[in-house]
RNA sequence: GACCCCGUAGCUCAGUUGGAUAGAGCAACAGCCUUCUAAGCUGUAGGUCGCGCGUUCGAGUCGCGCCGGGGUCGCCA
């Protein structure tokens, strides 16, 4: 649609002798009067053309050679926009298309070759996700199917630690509580990990190897007691992320960072430009160099380095694994690494604008009208696992995705548990069941199915206000999905999708489709079809079911 | 104190990267099922787009300054 017009109103443009004096570009006006499309070509000519922008916008209308099959109305509107209304056929004869691609359409090579890595979760196995790593499970896991869609060559990479403070946290506590087991009175650290899971490890422990922990060296059982809590941990959030759909590609352990020397090669480089100095005893990355307001520690003087060096470590691998875009996603509350990582990157000589971070607020859980405070170190949190057991996976995903990432996200429990029909999901997934239904009843009818001969249909017949509507809601998925994939947004798909359910529920509710006429029967089953595989394929990116019956 | 995100209908949120008369869901009110799924549809009501300047043909959108909410600022991750 838009491809027809650039090529006609391009054509236009140079025989006025105005070509590459602005941009030319179209957009969907809000208002249906306004047309299909629009064009704001002679408000941004009027000026360097000296002359009124209507007067341009007339110049390039009557200068068109338009097909009157395809565009009925061409007219300057407002202050000088040009307005272009297509045929209902035009939209009506690119069904025949959607029907063939089925559940490929929508897909595109706009990213074709392009290798994209997608880092989300990477939670240390430290405790349960919580409700706000399955916001960013959620979100991860859309970027990377869209990326797919238009093309891209995706990894979904996790990246985590099980060496360094929080692992050590997490032995004191599992030990201390598997000590309790024995003596009631023993201590447990004043930082330690609150949670009942830590006791429930406690108890596997004990089932395992019964007292065979107390004796002995402090070193040797908290190793026991770390090796045995992050293997039931990790089992656990690949189970959760599972229950998702989530499976990731590499599970990128930050220790073999160490192992590998990659480390020090991000030090020796760094030293090698002038970039680290030593001071107080411990190493500094020149920061203020690369435009930020202060250095950054990157070794303790203890000999440890900081978090950012294997960040930066990390994201060289990335480059130096071929990635050539990278997409971290990443909580509110790592915001603050994310300067320093990218001006690392920089200083490596990679260019950090192939680093897209996509940060994400946080969730607010909402129980019964009361806000549900959550701390991971105090017991009253509500995990992930919980919240899938609560509402379900379907449900789950739907709402993270609802809300773009900026944004607060409100989870109301109480509305979500009720599986009622305030739940937007279900919105969307009953009309992909109703048209299933539909379906299944036409073909009962002896109905002509529309997929088995889509050259023979006639589409032209699709003409009332809503086969229209819905016809235009469906063409605009293809750059639905572009638009997701190039602003990393996938909260753009949800309200695609609702709004492609709305359209489908008025055409149905003004419309019967198995009716006697066979040519309009068949062409409103083709239409509906049409709807189906695109709710169906929506449905797919965000990782929610689309089932046939409810 | 510095930096980041947010502020749009009673509530939760969209707003196509600067376009024409700002939208949806929920809640409220009034209607629609002998006919393919009423988990649906139609209508009514609801707004100083936090406030104020500025940029220009044109601002919810961009810039600056305030106000309010959240977050981050460590030789923690």
């Amino acid at each position: 649609m838009k491809r027809y017009l650039e090529e006609r109103v391009g054509a236009a443009l140079e025989r006025l002798g105005y070509a590459g004096m602005a941009e030319l570009a179209f957009e969907a006006p809000k208002q249906e009067a306004h047309g299909d499309l629009t064009t704001n070509i002679a408000l941004l000519l009027a000026k360097a053309a000296g002359k009124n922008p209507r007067v341009v916008a007339k110049e390039i209308v009557d200068s068109l050679d338009m097909n009157p099959a395809s565009v009925t109305k061409t007219e300057v509107a407002g202050p000088g926009f040009i307005n272009f209304t297509f045929s209902p056929a035009f939209f009506a004869r690119k069904l025949e298309g959607i029907l063939r691609e089925g559940a490929s359409y929508g897909r595109s090579t706009v990213g074709r070759g392009v290798k994209a890595m997608v880092e989300y979760v990477s939670a240390n196995p430290t405790g349960p996700l919580s409700v706000g790593h399955g916001r960013q499970a959620a979100i991860g896991d859309t970027l990377a199917n869209v990326l797919q869609w238009t093309g891209h060559e995706v990894t979904r990479e996790y990246y985590y630690n099980n060496a360094g403070r929080q692992m050590r946290v997490l032995a004191q506590s599992t030990y201390a509580r598997y000590r309790q087991l024995f003596d009631p009175a023993s201590a447990f650290p004043e930082d330690g990990y609150q949670g009942e899971y830590i006791q429930q490890i406690a108890l596997l422990l004990k089932s395992e190897l019964g007292d065979s922990l107390v004796g002995i060296e402090e070193e040797k059982a908290l190793a026991v007691c770390k090796e045995r809590a992050e293997q039931v941990l990790f089992d656990a959030i690949k189970s959760v992320l599972l229950r998702m759909g989530i499976r990731h590609d590499v599970f990128y352990n930050e220790d073999s960072l160490y192992s590998s020397k990659k480390i020090n090669e991000v030090v020796d480089e760094f030293r090698s430009k002038g970039l680290a100095y030593d001071k107080d005893g411990a190493v500094w990355f020149k920061a203020t160099d690369l435009g930020l307001d202060q250095d950054r520690v990157i070794i303790k003087s203890t000999g440890e380095p900081t978090y950012r060096l294997p960040d930066i470590a990390y994201h060289r691998e990335k480059f130096l694994r071929g990635f050539e875009l990278v997409v971290d996603v990443f909580g509110a509350d790592h915001i603050a690494t994310i300067p320093d990582v990218l001006a690392g990157i920089k200083a490596l000589g990679f260019d950090p604008d192939k680093v897209k971070v996509v940060i994400h607020q946080f969730v607010t859980l909402m129980r019964n009208g009361e806000q549900v405070k959550m701390s991971k170190r105090l017991a009253n949190f509500v995990t992930l696992d919980e919240l899938i057991d609560e509402v379900g996976s379907d449900a789950v995903r739907y709402f993270f995705l609802m809300r773009s990432n900026g944004t607060h996200l409100e989870f109301d429990l109480s509305l979500a548990t009720e599986h009622s029909d305030k739940n937007p999901v279900y919105y969307v997934q009953y009309a992909h069941a109703r048209i299933a239904s539909m379906l299944r009843f036409a073909m009962s009818e002896g109905a002509i199915d529309p997929a088995t001969d889509p050259s023979a249909v006639v589409y032209d017949v699709l003409q009332s206000p809503a086969e229209i509507a819905l016809m235009k809601q469906i063409l605009q998925f293809p750059e639905l999905v572009e638009g997701t994939a190039k602003s990393l947004e996938p909260h753009r798909v949800p309200t695609y999708l609702h709004e492609l359910a709305t359209a489908f529920h008025r055409f149905y509710h003004d419309h019967r489709v198995v009716v006697p006429e066979k040519d309009i029967s068949t062409a409103r089953l083709a239409l509906c079809a049409c709807t189906k595989t695109v709710l169906a394929n929506g449905l797919a990116i965000l990782g929610v079911s689309a089932p046939d019956r409810m």
